[in-house]
DNA sequence: TTTATATATTCCTTGACAAGAATATACAAG
DNA sequence: CTTGTATATTCTTGTCAAGGAATATATAAA
C-alpha cells in the first residue's frame, strides 16, 4: 500500500469530498456547497487528490468536473482485503492453543 | 471510515509496523529490529496504533507484544468494497454512453 | 471590451507531528 | 539490593500541511 492514498485520505474534509464525488461527478462549487467549505480550500483538496492520482478533471466551459479514479481505490481494497489471511490464521492459532490447553 | 484508522496507517513507518504484525505479535525491539528503527520511535509509534485501536498490547516479563486488531481492518476493508458500487456504475454510464451517442 | 462567473494560486499564520537525545520506569536475574 | 534488559516518556527542534484572506486566471455573457 502507498502512503500517498492514506494521507490523502487521512484529511476529514478530503475524505469528505471522496464520498461525494463516489455519489457522482462534481464541480468545485458543487462539493463547496456540499461540505460547506470556502472554494479556495475545495481547490486545494482537489488538486492534492489530483496529485495523489485519486481523482481527474475534466474542464466544461469555466467549470471543473472532478471524478473518482478507480485505480487506488481499488489498490486499497486488495491491501484490506489481504488482512483476511491473517485473520483467519489468528483463529486458527486461537483454535489449537484451546485444544492443547 | 474514520480518519483515525487512515490517520495511523498514513505515517510511512507505521504502515510498515502494521505489515509486519500482519504476519505475526511482536515485541517493541522486535520491531525496531526487522524495521531498523530507534526503540523510542517504535514505542511512539505503536501508542499512536494503539490510540487509533489498531493494535492491542500484552505484557510479558519485561517485554510488550503488540497484535493487530482486526476490527478497523474490516471496517476500512468494507469501506473499499463499498466503492465497487460506483465504479460498476460509472461503468454502465459510459456503455449506455456510448450505445446512445 | 467590460462584466460576471468559476476556479486557481499566493502569502501568511498556526498547529500537528515526527525524529533525536536524554531520561524515567518496569521487571528480571544475580 | 544492585545490575541489566525492555520499554515508555519528556523535551526540543524542524518540517509540513491546513485554513483564511486576498488576488490572479480563465471562460462565458452582455
Amino acid at each position: 500500500m502507498d502512503t500517498a492514498t492514506l494521507t490523502a485520505l487521512a484529511e476529514p474534509n478530503r475524505l469528505k469530498i471522496v464520498e461525494l464525488l463516489r455519489g457522482q461527478p462534481c464541480s468545485v462549487n458543487e462539493v463547496a456547497l456540499a461540505l460547506k467549505l470556502r472554494q479556495p480550500q475545495v481547490s486545494k483538496h482537489l488538486h492534492t487528490l489530483a496529485q495523489a492520482g485519486l481523482v481527474t478533471m475534466q474542464p466544461v466551459a469555466q467549470q471543473r468536473i472532478y471524478t473518482l479514479k478507480p485505480e487506488p481505490f481499488l489498490r486499497l481494497e486488495d491491501w484490506a482485503n489481504s488482512f483476511q489471511q491473517y485473520w483467519t490464521q489468528q483463529l486458527d492459532n486461537l483454535e489449537n492453543h484451546l485444544k492443547k490447553g
